[in-house]
DNA sequence: TAGATTGTTAATCGATTAACAATC
DNA sequence: TAGATTGTTAATCGATTAACAATC
C-alpha cells in the first residue's frame, strides 16, 4: 500500500520545489518562515503551501510558521531521497553522459549501479566511475544486482523493447527520456514512470516565443 | 497581440504530444482517424482531443473524422515548428553538448546560431559545426546575431546574471536547465519560459517509486 | 494575554468529461 | 438517406484560493 494514497499529482510534482528552495534557504541562514514569505520566494500562494504541506502532516506551528530545517527534513522524507535504491542508465549517448555526470543520482534517492549501451565503440569505456556494459548483460546485471529502476536514453525504437525487459527483470521505476509514453504500456502493472519530453518542452518554448514576438 | 489569447497551458503542453504522435501516424500510413482512435492511441480522452483542436480551428470533419497529414501540418503550423528563430546555447558542459549533438534545435522552431561558455579549456572547440566562444563575445554577438531564444545550461549560481544580460540584449525566450525559476524573475516583462528541472523530475521518480514497492 | 500564523473548511475557479445537436 | 463523428454546450470533477476558527 501506498504510504500517500489521496496525494495528487499536482501536488506531487511541487515538492520537489519546495525541497530545493528550503535547501537555498538554509543556506541563507534562514530558520524559520511563514507560509506567505515562502509564497513569496517560490511563486505560490500561502493558501497553496498550506494545503500540499498538510497532505503529509502538520509540520507548522501556528504564530510561528515553519522551522526551515524541519521541514526540509520532512519533505526530504516524503521524497525519499535519502534512500540508494540501485538504479542504471541504459544508453550512454550524449544525454546519458551528461545525466551521469551531471546530475546527482545520489541524494536524490538513487545510486548508479550501472551503465549499458550497444554500441561496440563505447562499451568498455568508464563513464562516471562505471564501465560502460554491454546491453546484453543486462539480463544478468539485473538478476544479481537488483536494480529498481532506469534512466532510459536509448533511441526511441529501442525504448519499447528495452523497458519490457527491464520489467521482466523486476525493474519498477523508469526515468524516460524516450518519447514512447511508457506509462501508457504500463497502466495496469505497478511501473512508475516519470517521462522527460525533451523535444516536446523545446517545442512548447517555440510556441511561446511565438506568441510573444508575432504580432 | 498573441494569436492564441485564450489557451491553457495544459493545452499548450499537449500540442507538442499531438504533433508527435501525427508524425507516427503518417509514418505508419495513417491517412484519417477519428478523435476516438486518437484518444486510444494518445492516451487522452476524445472529448479532450477535441475541445483541444478547437481552441486553434475546426479541423475535422463530421462523419469522417480528422485527415492525418492535414492535422499534423496544422498543428505543427500552431507549434510554429517551421520557424527558424536564431537561438543560442550558453553552457557547453555535458548537458549542453548534449543537447547540441542529441537534439534537433531546428525542426523545433530554432537555429543554432551560437555557443556559449566560460571554461578556457572548452572555449574554441567545435561542437555540432559550431565553435564554443568565450561568455564575454556574447553581448556582441547578439547585437550582430539577435539571437530570439536561449538554452541555459549554466551552473545555477550563474543563472541570474547570464538571463539579465541575454535579455537586455534582446532574448525573449529560455530553454532554462538551471534551477532558478526564471518564469518568475520576468513575470511582467515579456520573456518566455521553459524551465526543466531535471532534477526535480528525478526526485518525483523516487516519491512514486517508493510509493509503489514500500508496503 | 495579544498577535501571528497555522490547519482546515468553504467558495471559486478552471479543466476535463459527457452529451447531443449539427453536419458531412 | 443513414451512419458516423465532429464542434460545442452543459455537467462534473478536481485544484486553487479565500476565509476563519483553532492555537501557539
Amino acid at each position: 500500500m501506498a504510504k500517500y494514497p489521496g496525494v495528487s499529482m499536482m501536488v506531487t510534482r511541487r515538492l520537489p520545489r519546495y525541497y530545493r528552495c528550503l535547501e537555498d534557504l538554509i543556506q541563507k541562514g534562514v530558520e524559520r518562515i511563514s507560509s506567505r514569505e515562502f509564497a513569496q520566494i517560490i511563486g505560490f500562494t500561502a493558501s497553496q503551501i498550506r494545503q500540499d504541506l498538510n497532505c503529509f502532516g502538520g509540520f507548522g506551528q501556528q504564530g510561528y510558521g515553519y522551522n526551515v530545517s524541519v521541514l526540509y527534513q520532512e519533505i526530504g522524507r516524503i521524497l525519499s531521497v535519502d534512500r540508494e535504491y540501485p538504479a542504471i542508465l541504459v544508453g550512454a549517448g550524449n544525454l546519458g553522459l551528461a545525466l551521469v555526470n551531471h546530475m546527482g543520482f545520489q541524494q536524490k534517492g538513487f545510486k548508479l549501479t550501472g551503465i549499458f549501451d550497444k554500441n561496440p565503440s563505447i562499451i568498455g569505456k568508464i563513464v562516471g566511475g562505471w564501465p560502460v556494459c554491454d546491453v546484453e548483460e543486462m539480463g544478468a546485471f539485473c538478476k544479481a544486482h537488483k536494480p529498481v529502476a532506469a534512466a532510459l536514453c536509448v533511441p526511441d525504437s529501442a525504448a519499447l523493447e528495452v523497458a519490457e525487459r527491464l520489467v521482466r527483470n523486476g525493474v519498477r521505476g523508469f526515468w524516460n527520456f524516450t518519447h514512447h509514453d511508457l506509462s501508457l504500456l504500463y497502466k495496469q502493472e505497478d511501473v512508475a514512470v516519470e517521462n522527460v519530453y525533451l523535444g516536446d518542452s523545446l517545442m512548447t518554448l517555440t510556441f511561446l516565443v511565438t506568441e510573444l514576438i508575432e504580432e
